[in-house]
DNA sequence: GTGCCTGCAAACATTTTGCAAAAAC
DNA sequence: GTTTTTGCAAAATGTTTGCAGGCAC
């Protein structure tokens, strides 16, 4: 894990980390919370928090926003499929987008998300 | 406007969706709320909630997910673009995407949204 | 030892909801 | 007249923040 200017490598922040790069679901930010407190049973929800937003502002993480924010330790570049039914979450490696440009009229592009909605195999039966 | 089953056509749906259509912004429902209270001095904030809600449910209008939850009365085919600085919302007409499936091995896709994050050309000066 | 980070709780922002009155049909 | 919708206020939800103590370095 990176750690910027004078941060400083903490076990929240190691145990938060290892848990995001570890799980293939897409975890809220009270998802993160249930499953670490699992090693860390005195962490608070705002520390949760806290370092998400440090973890997403050193682009370790991506951010899902799908109503409430979920995390995503894959940041390689794959789209997500969010089931309108059941709420989950899915990764969506096959190549069905090709952006082409890196720039547009309105800005140079840093990154870009891609959200598909539909029902999923499982909720559709 | 479309109603659907026992719907009633009221006037707030009315000027909701009339001011949804007009704009060319990019509003947060409390936006919507300070403009059509001109017209509407005695509408509440949650019936604005409950309206935009009902437009998304009968795809009249996008939401887009940036934080706080934006509406888009052009239900055309475009994306998003998001200032990491200023935090306005661009639409994106150019054709640098190209979604080739309508399926995913996930499920099937009814709709999708796509999101550019960069630094619009004015705060980029 | 210094100063960044955490736990805690309170605050905050956004969105939803219950209910009686008002409006649509 | 009946039923849906609204305005209002309270509640629920999700997230941020201030601060004193704790921990990394």
């Amino acid at each position: 894990m990176i750690t910027k200017n004078k941060e400083r490598l903490t076990n929240q922040k190691k145990i938060i980390f290892d848990y995001l790069k570890s799980v293939k679901i897409h975890p809220s930010a009270e998802t993160v919370y249930s499953a670490v407190k699992k090693k860390l049973p005195r962490i608070s929800l705002g520390t949760v928090y806290r370092i998400l937003k440090n973890l997403k502002e050193k682009k370790e993480i991506n951010e899902i926003l799908s109503g409430v924010s979920c995390y995503d330790g894959d940041i390689s570049p794959h789209a997500h499929f969010i089931c309108e039914d059941c709420q989950k979450i899915f990764d969506v490696f096959e190549k069905c987008h090709f952006l082409k440009y890196r720039r547009t009229k309105i800005g140079k592009i840093k990154k870009y998300q891609i959200y598909f909605y539909g029902i999923c195999t499982k909720c559709s039966k």
